[in-house]
DNA sequence: ACAGTGAGTTCAGATTTCAAACTCTATGGA
DNA sequence: TCCATAGAGTTTGAAATCTGAACTCACTGT
């Protein structure tokens, strides 16, 4: 088998998972939407830039406003699906501060007055999402936990899955 | 200034960002550790993986280990710092089932017995971790929210933040 | 002895990236 | 009017990367 396995975390990164897609994103989300601002604060080449942008605004996580008519200029927003990316940039974030940095370069205040130490829960129970908490569910055919390695009992599997 | 923002999100992306490092991951928390299964299940090109496994191993994220001698054969596997990517890897497939697949191509069940819908929240209070309840705060030298634009009004630069 | 497997490595060609220079429209000042 | 500056790209040619296929090397199983 030569096709690759489907899944949703490949499909989200072909859509932010180009060099800098995700740099735009996080300007974006500090508020720098113009295009200059942008190519010195993320140091990417302008057309490279350009083609990002344009890739995401194709996908639909920001939108083209206009800000001046002549000559023609767009500032570039969020939209709602490109705002839901946020998690992705947090926990981004919160690893680099974890293993990268000595001192985090930013720090979030959230309102509850604390600096932001995130974790991923289930919505449902509010327990945290760790490796060992899920099991995962095949729902596309032919494609089990394992991939090659389809003979290894359900157990082991699940070993292999946390990790461990 | 040419010199790109000081951030923990760029850092985390110079060891992950590259092209198939997140999908390297995914396999190995899905439990695939060896090479060949990894290049069918990615789809990446075998010199490209190679490359790949060398950066995540030197990065400390994944580790080789042995399971065959002679010839000299390695499994990768997930070390502790690798283990905590898997928030980033949760978040993208959430966005990717939400936005991009009709039916997701993998669900995980969470012990709690339902289907995971995960959302970061800050550890301290437990509330969601959403735009408008963080305030950014900057701790490098002449970085602060928006960049070129540092005469906006700290109110302004908020609304902005929000993705409004 | 011979086919097969696992984990790479090598190679030529296609694609991207990079940094700098250039374009085009418009604004502000002397 | 003339000149300088700004913003948002586009163009360019060289450098780096990616791609897929073929090849290597060390075994194993029959």
């Amino acid at each position: 088998m030569t096709t690759p396995r489907p899944c949703s975390i490949a499909d989200t990164l072909s859509v932010v998972g180009e060099k800098y897609s995700l740099l735009v994103l996080r300007e974006v989300f500090f508020g720098v939407r113009r295009f200059n601002d942008m190519a010195r604060n993320i140091g990417a080449p302008r057309d490279v830039l350009t083609a990002r942008l344009h890739h995401l605004v194709e996908a639909g996580v920001l939108e083209k406003i206009p800000y001046n008519e002549r000559p023609p200029r767009f500032e570039y927003g969020l939209t709602t699906a490109g705002r839901e990316l946020q998690p992705v940039l947090l926990t981004l974030l919160q690893w680099g501060d974890r293993h990268l940095a000595d001192r985090p370069p930013v720090v979030f205040e959230h309102s509850c007055g604390t600096d932001l130490d995130s974790i991923v829960v289930c919505r449902h129970c509010g327990a945290e999402a760790t490796p060992a908490s899920l099991t995962p569910r095949f729902q596309a055919q032919g494609w089990n936990a394992a991939g090659a390695a389809e003979l290894r009992a359900a157990e082991e599997i699940r070993t292999f899955y946390r990790g461990e």
